[in-house]
DNA sequence: CAAAAATTTTAATGTAGATTAAAATAGTCC
DNA sequence: GGACTATTTTAATCTACATTAAAATTTTTG
């Protein structure tokens, strides 16, 4: 018996062995998040997260606490996505502006590709308080570690000046937006892939 | 006796003469977008948003026949507000540049401004089917009257070819997510009407 | 100020949906 | 195939709202 209040294993994905439970964990996560950017934490019931996967509610219980949990884990999974798409872009950007660039790219292909849909962080007060305070925190490293890219790239001048933090939730609010009008055709998936980092950059290059 | 269910004046803000009744219902209206933003619709208890006003959930049911009409309302009263800004920007601008410009300005400075907040329609999904498909009627000619803007840039020149769809969803997702990250500080307020035009059409110069 | 109208509250009622425990089914290992 | 484990379902229970009707209060108007 597996139970769901164990230590939980939070990374996923990257072991080659998945085991049954994590795997049926994950799919629950996807559903889940499907279901909330459409219609939201709140207004999804755990009937709807299970349908999509020929569940029944109940069932949810043996892989999360509560339903809380279920937010909570996508939450965790956004930033971790979202996080591993920054360190890569650092990685393998010469400049600033490569780095901004490559960040929208990497975070948009996970977000339309076959590890989306991603959680959009839509209800971060119905966390719990301590859920809700390690959201926020990853959240707010996350924004800083974009605009760090942003000052970088001013500095070693590939970025025209600008404000860093103005500019940072400019971009980052269209893509956290993208999941609220992207359904899944994946012909669309192809076309934001290719137009976005395009677009957003487009205004930064010096 | 005013009861809710009446024909119901869409039109608010703009007669100078506005009864007790509009005025409070607009109240309502502007504390729920604010709440329904925060939390989300589903999220949102009508306590939470009588309590913004001092009264009572009962007491709304006065001025709106249910919960699903207060979204309603507001969405529409999104739409009203956001067409607006676009009539003024197409009427104001000379260019499809500057078209597209002032629009975002307007827009901006009435979703942080004394009108604000304005609610982001983040669950149309819960509303039901007639009014549903209303808002999406809307806000589908709203995408689409950017669009037009856009493409009118491209035709007289002040603006470089690009993929018009993507372009406004960009731009237009920009703007969306401002209410999550915006809260109510005048200051800031006044740096995103400043900061945003500039950054959301730079990329977009000829 | 008193009667009438407008607004708000108090006090029910009803329901959807989260949660849980026990029972049933499916899967694994010898 | 039988025992043991993992997974899912069935069948409650419990609670947080949405909603309503009647009563109370406030506002308006003569």
């Amino acid at each position: 018996m597996h139970s769901a209040g164990k230590g939980i294993e939070l990374t996923m994905a990257t072991n080659a062995e998945e085991t049954r439970f994590e795997a049926q964990r994950h799919r629950i996560l996807k559903a889940a998040a499907s279901c909330f950017n459409e219609k939201g934490f709140s207004g999804t019931s755990l009937k709807d997260v299970s349908r999509h996967l020929g569940l029944t509610d109940a069932a949810l219980y043996y892989y999360v606490k509560n339903k809380e949990e279920l937010v909570y884990h996508c939450y965790l999974r956004a930033a971790e996505l979202g996080r591993e798409a920054m360190d890569k872009a650092v990685r393998d950007g010469a400049t600033g502006f490569e780095q901004a660039h490559l960040y929208i790219r990497y975070h948009i292909e996970i977000m339309v590709g076959a590890d989306g849909p991603v959680a959009i962080m839509s209800e971060i007060p119905s966390l719990k308080r301590s859920h809700r305070n390690q959201i926020l925190e990853v959240s707010r490293r996350h924004s800083a570690g974009f605009e760090e890219i942003l000052a970088r790239g001013i500095e070693d001048g590939s970025i025209l000046p600008c404000d860093v933090r103005m500019t940072g939730n400019a971009i980052m609010g269209s893509i956290n937006w993208i999941p609220k009008w992207f359904h899944g055709k994946a012909a669309i998936g192809k076309e934001i892939c290719r137009e976005f980092p395009e677009i957003l950059t487009r205004g930064l290059k010096a």
